[in-house]
DNA sequence: GGCAAAACTCGACGGGGTGTAGATTTTCTG
DNA sequence: CAGAAAATCTACACCCCGTCGAGTTTTGCC
């Protein structure tokens, strides 16, 4: 990872092999879409990529290297969406912002994070990417319910317990309405949201 | 090598591959928590239950099948249990039951339950059974709902939609919770309990 | 420009795992 | 007991992964 230099530095620091690597993640991603991750080979990626299996291996450790890299530039983009997003104070509205966020989340990146929750078992570079991003959510919504009233602490019916159930429901509930279409997606993110309001005791 | 074989002439129909088979999804059973699917070969089940991988092949087309059948052989076990118990009428009783229940199956099968989600998405057929589980349960689940005077329906904020997030919430809340302990088990079950009561307006 | 070092590419090899084929032995059945 | 069916084994061909050493280009520096 190059440290940061003058923004706008002559010299093309653009490596040949940047653009290999980015051209292989980027076949990565294609055949993961066609494909799936398991029938997808070295071979296919290498291919795709326009460099032989070898040279695939001069910039990659292996398959699961290939992937972890993708995962880990996707939820790269994850987390900086999150910080540039501005967080209400008004429970309602932050709440309606964050289902937004996450419904654009899932429609650009859908496919990537169902592969990282797949893989997330196996992979465990790819796990701790993932829980990572999870947590960040949990503490999003953790926020969100004790400033809604409900009471803080970790207890089953507490805050924190209830965040983390909140935030897998969503996840899951994505991740399938995700294989189906955008109106599916956007049917589940309403669903979310009212039992989510619900749950922070903002619905009667 | 449990060799004993019963010479009184019970029925014939106990044929010694019946035996194998049970053999063959034990020890895939046990290797699965032992290393996990991907690391599990046909070599080591086959060694396990005793026979060459020749002999496997005879049984089973491919390592899938195994694991597929496995899987059908637990999730069919979950269907029985789920057809056997009786349905309360007052919804607070009926979800208490329910959650109790969803308790003991991931207490007890928790393992090829968490195997059965990984695999959904490789192995259509075993997608295909925890699909078909999820619509038992959430009809179970919108029925409660509806019960409970939630207006039925297939919007998103109708019962149906409302059971589906719940029952996926569920899913993964266990899935995560079973792997750690089973305090963590029904820990969860008591934050998935309160989330389903408060979404069905039985807690103000 | 020139030259060494780093970056990059390739083809070939060994190892391990899968699934198949054919021969062989065990177990029923009449 | 004989023949069929069931069960088992050994051997093989294939695919794919990851590594290696040997070449080729690009880059950095004088």
């Amino acid at each position: 990872m190059p440290a940061h230099q003058p923004a706008h530095s002559r010299r093309t620091t653009e490596r040949k092999g940047d653009v290999r690597e980015r051209a292989i993640l980027d076949t990565c991603e294609a055949l993961l879409a066609q494909k799936g991750y398991d029938a997808m080979t070295v071979g296919d990626i290498a291919q795709g990529a326009g460099i032989t299996r070898g040279a695939l291996y001069f910039y990659f450790g292996s398959k699961q290297d290939v992937i972890t890299a993708l995962v880990a530039r996707t939820v790269e983009h994850l987390w900086e969406r999150s910080r540039a997003t501005a967080q209400a104070d008004e429970p309602r509205q932050a709440i309606e912002a964050a289902m937004r966020r996450t419904v654009e989340l899932w429609n650009e990146h859908g496919l990537v994070m169902r592969t990282a929750i797949d893989l997330s078992l196996t992979v465990p570079e790819i796990g701790a990417l993932w829980n990572h991003t999870a947590d960040l959510f949990i503490a999003a919504i953790t926020a969100v319910l004790e400033r809604a009233g409900i009471q803080a602490g970790t207890a089953p019916e507490q805050a924190s317990a209830m965040a983390g159930a909140l935030c897998w429901m969503i996840e899951r509930t994505f991740y399938h309405a995700s294989q189906e279409s955008r109106e599916k997606l956007q049917e589940a993110s309403e669903t979310c949201e009212h039992i989510w309001l619900t749950s922070a005791g903002l619905i009667t």
